[in-house]
DNA sequence: GAATACTCTATTAAACCGATAGGAATTAAA
DNA sequence: TTTAATTCCTATCGGTTTAATAGAGTATTC
């Protein structure tokens, strides 16, 4: 299952990525456009601020704006950022690798086999997508 | 993250689809053999039961053993019954939709574009692949 | 009838998730 | 210079899920 904090958080990208200027949103904005709670979405920015995906403004008139073409925005990243590892066991993972306790030989493991498949399918969907591409026309 | 109830469900019917012949296996046997906690196995093979994989037989000499040939079952149907919706949210799932409260309106939606394409590149890995080719030769 | 092995229910401890609370720090505008 | 607006940060809470355990119950074989 997908969190709630990377849906939220994938949501708001797209909403910055849909502002025809980049200028800072607030976060209330974003929290009533998209009907989320607003203090969930407040630490789900910050993650997104210091995981260099956005940027922000302090006081009155501030708020969170992408600092990048939305086009250059690869969902790789993001999703390994807010929801982790993108395979479904560590002992395929590229970024969080972990060996099994149990499994004595990864080769022969069927799960391994399988969700490594799993893993290179997900993954090309990700890579094929930027954020620019989740914006409906 | 994939469960370890699925992890070990299926670690459970390849060894199972391994044995050269159909005979009752024992938990025992089984638990020790993939390193998992023996009751814990108990209700997962149980269910494996319940829901049409598996055989079983009580008392001495009894256990368990695979009803249908290993060719003959998909993976998407056994991650089902295991682990539940094969999509990451309920609003592309196939067998478990459900509507988002929030969301006005799932075409415009950038998570639900996304992860259309994410439940049909997964699927087509379980669709592609059944017990038998599980089985390291 | 005794041993074996599956069946079922209940309980537990830990981890995780989503959400909330409250205040500190910063900025802009009045 | 004061006030209002807004991000920043930490802490906490209730609920749910997960993995595992315990133990009594039931069926079968030898």
């Amino acid at each position: 299952m997908l969190s709630k904090k990377t849906k939220y958080g994938l949501k708001a990208l797209t909403y910055l990525a849909s502002q025809s200027k980049r200028e800072p949103v607030q976060i209330s904005e974003i929290a009533r456009h998209e009907n989320i709670s607003q203090k969930f979405l407040e630490s789900i920015l910050l993650t997104l601020r210091k995981t260099g995906f956005l940027g922000s403004k302090k006081g009155k008139g501030g708020g969170y704006y992408l600092i990048k073409e939305p086009g250059e925005i690869l969902l790789t990243t993001v999703i390994r950022v807010l929801e982790g590892p993108i395979a479904m066991v560590p002992c395929v993972s590229l970024n969080f690798y972990e060996k099994c306790d149990d499994c004595p030989d990864e080769n022969k493991c069927a799960v391994h086999k399988l969700m490594l498949q799993v893993r290179d399918s997900v993954l090309e969907v990700y890579r094929n997508n930027t954020l620019a591409d989740l914006i409906s026309e």
